[in-house]
DNA sequence: AATTTGTGTTCAAAATAATGAACATTAGTT
DNA sequence: AACTAATGTTCATTATTTTGAACACAAATT
């Protein structure tokens, strides 16, 4: 029967807080986001606490929105969810607005040798901006791209075998089951290092806003 | 020559909330970007107070990164700007090249018979409009998903076994190697018909907004 | 059913963010 | 220089967030 702290700061959250001038927009509202963010995660909100320092007490408030969080907060906790803090925030901010998708197939690709092998699962928005695949690459098998852009992304993972990317100057050794993603604003280089055929799944996005 | 409260809080701020846990990485300092933001609006900290109704005196310390700002302050701080929030918090964020997931970082959810197994590969999209997935599912495996919002569309790909699909009133059978892509506007379903476990990729587009 | 275990919520106290008034500092004027 | 006006900083107080412990509840186990 009593909450006496835990009422009144909501009441007077929701009123100083939240009805601050423009009463039709309102602050960000993380809650939903975080809660469905930690069950993503499979966490407890124990875990999420010790894993971000921040008491669970407080993300328990968080999460129904009955606290108005810091921001050292919000962040520590898009640092234990590896969410951008910006996408947790922008997650309840304005309606969609629809666009019309229009999806068409498209067959093998395959370099030179035969040996790099990339099916093109699907390819997505009127600008095209974003598009996946399946690969196969027996051992030597390479693929190499110019660049997608600036602000394009890469995101790489490898079922089976060994895959070692060139970006720019950087290099990474991909092992089965890791996952990689990477700026793919200059030119780049996909090879399998075997023995075992590598075998993954990459998703391209061209031009992306920023969010990563 | 006293400066008790500012003092310690300031200290504390930067001990506590801070040096949380990873030290190298840490929470946006806005301070620096609201201070440009409010002198090329060519305001003083007393109509910016006005306009935004946060106290100038907590501006001030704003600015100079004396204090930890709750997520409702910088909202109304980034009103009265008219700036986005979320661009006032990245913008001295540094994106990396690189981000590599080790098998374990791969963020899993599994269905309560643990038979349906998804590895969330990736997400995108200020408002999560794109995420993707690998899934691997035993004979039997059932993956039961509410609708995800008018204008969403399921891409799957299957790479092993047999997968039953139903979305709505109609289903499909996939077997390996084919793609199928549905609308997920109503509650669908996937149930691996085995015997061979069923592997795939799956993308999944929820209603997009502008970011592509 | 009773116990235990796991998970989320509420409580009382401590820390600190926010406020309005007083103060300090600079810039402009006489 | 002295005075004033404008702007930013600090002070004392209040309001709220945050914390750790205690609590409530449900699910699982004995």
């Amino acid at each position: 029967m009593q909450q006496k702290k835990e009422a009144s700061s909501s009441s007077s959250f929701a009123r100083d807080a939240f009805a601050g001038q423009n009463t039709s927009d309102r602050p960000p509202l993380v809650g939903k986001e975080i809660q469905r963010l930690r069950q993503e995660h499979q966490l407890t909100l124990d875990e999420l606490a010790s894993k971000s320092g921040v008491s669970k007490s407080i993300l328990s408030q968080i999460e129904r929105d009955h606290s108005n969080p810091t921001l050292s907060t919000i962040w520590r906790i898009s640092q234990a969810l590896k969410q951008p803090l910006v996408d947790m925030l922008s997650s309840g901010e304005e309606k969609p607005r629809f666009e019309h998708l229009k999806v068409n197939q498209t067959p093998v690709v395959s370099s030179t040798d035969g040996k790099f092998v990339l099916k093109i699962l699907g390819t997505l928005g009127t600008v095209s901006t974003l598009q996946w695949y399946e690969f196969k690459a027996e051992e030597g098998g390479i693929l190499e791209s110019e660049s997608h852009g600036s602000g394009s992304l890469e995101n790489l993972t490898l079922v089976t075998g060994k895959l070692l990317v060139i970006s720019g100057t950087e290099s990474r050794e991909l092992i089965s089951g890791e996952t990689l993603r990477f700026l793919t604003d200059s030119p780049h280089r996909l090879e399998s290092l075997g023995p075992e055929p590598a075998h993954g799944f990459m998703v391209n996005l061209l031009n992306s806003n920023e969010s990563f």
